[in-house]
DNA sequence: GTCTATATCACGATAGAC
DNA sequence: GTCTATCGTGATATAGAC
C-alpha cells in the first residue's frame, strides 16, 4: 500500500478531530498541522470547512453502505436478514471510534453548517436518505409476511439506531453504563449478542417465574 | 409566578443554545444579548462558559431525577415499574426538544470543557452516575427475581437509553425516520407505546407465521 | 448588577511567492 | 502543491465606571 496522499491523509485526521470534538470545535490550524501541513494548504484540496467536513461524513456514509448493501441482499428470513444486517452495522461502528460519534453528532450538527445548499451536503443527505428507505424496506417486508409483529417502521427503526450507534458514539458514559471498555473484541461480540437477543426476544421473559437460569448469555 | 432573575433567563436561553449549536458553537455575546443582557454580564453570574454549560446541564439531570425517582419507587411487578419509568423519562425527553439533545451532547463533549477538574463538574458527573446507578439495580433486580431474561444489565440500559434519548435527540434525522414530527402529542404517545411494546415483547413475533393481522397497533 | 472599553487570542479564508 | 503573511471577524475574559 502506497503511502497516504495529502487529501487522504487530511480525511484521517479531520475524521478524528471531527468526532472528537465536532464541527465548531475543530480549527483547521491544529488539524492542518495534525495532518502534516501548513493551515493553508488545507484550501488547496477542500473548498471550505464546511466542504471538507461534509466529505469526512460522505466517505464514513460509504463506508457502511458497503457493509450493509450486501448483508441485506443475502436471501433468508426476515429474522436472517436482520441478524446479518445488525451484525454488518455493528461491525462498521465496532471498526473505528470515530464512525458512530460523527454520526452522532451529525444528526444535530446540520445546524451548524454555514452552507446546507452545496452539492455535497445533498449528496451526504441523499446517501444518508438511501440508506434508511433500505432498512425501513425491509423491516415493512419482515412485518407485511407477518414474520414481524405489527410495529410502526419507523419508531422501530430508530429503536435499532439507538441501540447501535448510540450504544457505540456513547464512550464515558457508555464505559460507566456498561462497566467497562464498548469497543474490545468481547464487549463488541456481547453487543452483538444482546442486541440480537433483544430484538429477538424481548426484555420480559415470556414465563415470568419459571427456569430463570437457563437462558444463553 | 414573578417574572424570571437574570440567572434565570440566562440559564433558560443558554439551555436552548447549546442544544442547538453544541458547547463550542454558542458564543456568549450573541447568548448574553439574547437574554437581554450585556456580555460581560454573564461574567458576574457564573464564573465562566463551561460553568455556565454545566449549570444548564445540571438543571436538566435534576429535572430528570425529579421525575424519574418517584416512578421508580412506586410498588409492584419490574415490569410495571419499568412501564412508568419508561413514561416517566419520556415524558421529561418530551417537554422541550433540547433535554434530549443536551444530554446527547454532553456524551461527548465532556472533551470539549477545558477543566474537568472542577466541583460543578463532580457534582453533573455524581447527578449522572447516581441516575444511571437507580435504573441499573432495577434492571438487576428484575433480572434476579426471574421477571426479566438473563440479559447483560449494562446493554440492556444502553437500549433503553438509545431508544429514549437518542430517539427524541435525533431532530431532522428522526423525522426522516419516522416519516414525520417527533414532538406532536400523538408522536409522544405512540413512542411510548412502541418503546414498552418493544421492551415487552421483542420485534420478532413468537408465532413467526400465524395470525398476523391481529396485534396491537 | 449592568454597563463600555479593551486585552488577547484564534478563527476561517485569501493573496501571492516559490 | 505548499508555503508565509495578512485580512477581517468574533471568541473568552478582564478592568473599572456607574
Amino acid at each position: 500500500m502506497q503511502p497516504l496522499s495529502s487529501r487522504e491523509k487530511i480525511l484521517e485526521v479531520a475524521e478524528r478531530r471531527f468526532a472528537q470534538r465536532g464541527y465548531a470545535g475543530v480549527g483547521l490550524r491544529e488539524l492542518a498541522s495534525a495532518a502534516g501541513l501548513g493551515k493553508s494548504s488545507l484550501f488547496h484540496h477542500f473548498a471550505s470547512k464546511a466542504a471538507l467536513y461534509l466529505a469526512v461524513l460522505d466517505r464514513v456514509l460509504e463506508r457502511i453502505e458497503t457493509r450493509i448493501g450486501p448483508a441485506l441482499a443475502v436471501r433468508g428470513t426476515a429474522g436472517e436478514r436482520l441478524d446479518r444486517a445488525l451484525d454488518a452495522l455493528i461491525d462498521a461502528l465496532a471498526e473505528h471510534p470515530t464512525v458512530a460519534r460523527l454520526l452522532l453528532r451529525a444528526l444535530f450538527e446540520d445546524d451548524d453548517l454555514p452552507e446546507t445548499e452545496t452539492p455535497e451536503a445533498r449528496a451526504v443527505d441523499s446517501r444518508l436518505r438511501a440508506l434508511i428507505g433500505e432498512l425501513g424496506r425491509f423491516i415493512d417486508a419482515g412485518v407485511a409476511n407477518g414474520e414481524f409483529r405489527k410495529v410502526s417502521t419507523g419508531d422501530a427503526l430508530q429503536t435499532l439506531i439507538g441501540a447501535t450507534v448510540y450504544h457505540f458514539a456513547s464512550g464515558e458514559v457508555g464505559e460507566v453504563v456498561t462497566g467497562g471498555p464498548l469497543f474490545t473484541r468481547e464487549a463488541v461480540a456481547r453487543r452483538k449478542a444482546e442486541v440480537k437477543g433483544f430484538v429477538h426476544h424481548g426484555l420480559q421473559s415470556p414465563q415470568p417465574q419459571e427456569r430463570p437460569k437457563e437462558s444463553s448469555q
